[in-house]
RNA sequence: GGGACCGUAGUGAACUGGUUAUCACGUCUCCCUGUCACGGAGAAGAUAGCGGGUUCGAUUCCCGUCGGUCCCGCCA
């Protein structure tokens, strides 16, 4: 017999059908025994004689053939999509049997401490509500990739293994490249760079891997980025409206496809006015001190907690959840950042901020060969293994700039997640590699 | 790298310087043909992370150790 597919019995009742899956809940009456049982479409309630029922348990995969039978009116579940049908099962096959689960995953939270979560991760992402959250990302990827398209951009692969650090930060992973030592990409933002060159706007969604030894709820060792980048601007404010227009293309189809999602986490998505607003760094540090008495004007970044009251302020005086703060200190950004010629010290750069931390970085980019190489120099960066990223700007670089998200972070943020860890699906991190390293010694 | 806090059945939590360490979910047995995170009755399951100390007595207080969480620095 073919398989159906849960979702489709709605329009097959009085059909004899196959659908097959999981056993989510056994709801056992004795003589009569309910099964909640779902597939990649839906979850349809299982009506099946005990002695059928035999000892099934949850996550037991199953092909249970039966008929489809609409619901008494007084027995309709209306928080099932299936819930006005029932199957009535005649035969049930085993295709496999699970072992007794570590805990209840048939309720409606998965109510387990992080590293738990994470050490069942191949059985905690089949909980409705873990598993919610993976296709929020893929839609938050594919949305990336629409927008972009949309605006002419062409999507390039970069590549991982990098001879030389693009920030020239401590921060990365060193490995032995057959004789010699090679890293792993912290960012593709050289390639980026060099790819405007050729296809004049580009975008790459990919993996940047960094050696940070931060332990925090919002750093992992291995992000996906969602890189942008484009030239012929005409000045560093293309590229803010470049990322408003990204975020807000993300986050309309997060909410037109996730809703449900949305609801199950009790969210919506980030109010943002017609237009992000912005403010310098130092203004914002201007408002903070006003605001709180926190006198963080002569520090050359934002700390967490600015970055939380700063967001306050932009809910509060600008209707937005979202807001780009700029003109961070030359010192402070990559020595490819473009200064401001009308603000010297300041970088035409901007991170964009929401519900309490950095979404977002990007900024103008110096074009022009004898500023990037001085800058280089100041900077202590050793650009000789970087030839192929100077060559770029010797043959002719039109002004340009892009942005580069953190993929988890807009999906933590727009979930109300408490920790980076839950919006990867396998987050690496200073003490965990699918396993904790701890345990391995 | 710096700091704060936590460690109790499979899971999540509670309590306690004193006799059988509590609850919920899960597990097992029995009852139940309309439940939908079904319900009811019963049972098993924890040498309180580990080591040491204080004390008549420690799961509880102290120290060490291992494991974990959070905050800061840094960043997406």
């Amino acid at each position: 017999m073919q398989r159906t597919l849960i979702l489709n019995c709605n329009n097959k009742i009085g059909e004899n059908v196959m659908v097959c899956g999981w056993v989510s809940v056994r709801r056992d009456h004795g003589k009569i025994v309910f099964l909640d049982v779902y597939d990649r479409s839906a979850i349809v309630q299982v009506v099946v004689t005990g002695e059928l029922a035999g000892d099934l348990h949850p996550q037991d995969v199953v092909c249970i053939t039966g008929n489809v039978a609409k619901r008494p009116e007084n027995l309709v579940n209306l928080n099932l999509e299936t819930g006005s049908v029932e199957l009535q099962a005649s035969k049930i096959e085993i295709l496999s049997k699970a072992e007794e689960l570590p805990f209840d995953m048939g309720g409606k939270e998965l109510d387990l401490q992080l590293p738990t979560l994470l050490d069942f991760r191949s059985l905690t992402l089949r909980h409705p509500k873990v598993k919610a959250i993976f296709k929020v990302q893929e839609v938050t990827i594919d949305a990336f990739r629409e927008a972009m398209k949309k605006k002419d951009f062409t999507e390039f692969q970069a590549p991982v293994i990098i001879p030389q650090t693009a920030e020239g930060g401590a921060d990365v992973f060193e490995v032995k490249y057959f004789n010699h030592k090679a890293f792993l990409s912290q960012s593709p933002q050289f390639y980026k760079q060099i790819m405007v060159g050729v296809f004049e706007r580009v975008f790459t969604v990919n993996k940047t891997l960094r050696a940070e030894p931060s332990v925090t709820t919002r750093h992992l060792t291995e992000v996906t980025t969602l890189d942008a980048e484009f030239g012929f601007i005409e000045n560093w404010l293309d590229v803010m409206e470049m990322a408003d227009y990204v975020i807000k293309y993300i986050f309309e189809r997060v909410g037109r496809e996730c809703g449900e999602t949305l609801k199950m986490f009790g969210v919506t998505i980030p109010t943002v006015p017609e237009k992000i607003p912005m403010i310098k760094l130092r203004d914002a540090q201007e408002v903070i001190f006003k605001r709180t008495g926190r006198d963080n004007r002569k520090e050359p970044d934002l700390e967490p907690e600015d970055e939380r009251e700063i967001c306050r302020w932009s809910k509060e005086e600008k209707g937005s959840e979202l807001i780009f703060v700029t003109h961070y200190p030359v010192k402070k950004r990559p020595f490819y950042t473009f200064e401001d010629p009308e603000d010297p010290g300041y970088t035409l750069s901007f991170d964009l901020i929401g519900r309490g931390t950095e979404w977002l970085t990007g900024g103008q980019r110096i074009n022009n060969l004898e500023t990037l190489e001085r800058n280089a120099k100041e900077w202590g960066v050793d650009l000789k293994k970087s030839e192929l990223y100077l060559q770029a700007f010797k043959y002719g670089m039109p002004p340009e700039g892009g942005f580069s998200f953190g993929s988890e972070r807009i999906v933590m943020h727009v979930l109300g997640l408490t920790n980076v860890r839950e919006a990867s699906l396998f987050p690496r991190d200073m003490e965990r590699v699918d396993v904790r390293l701890s345990t391995l010694k």
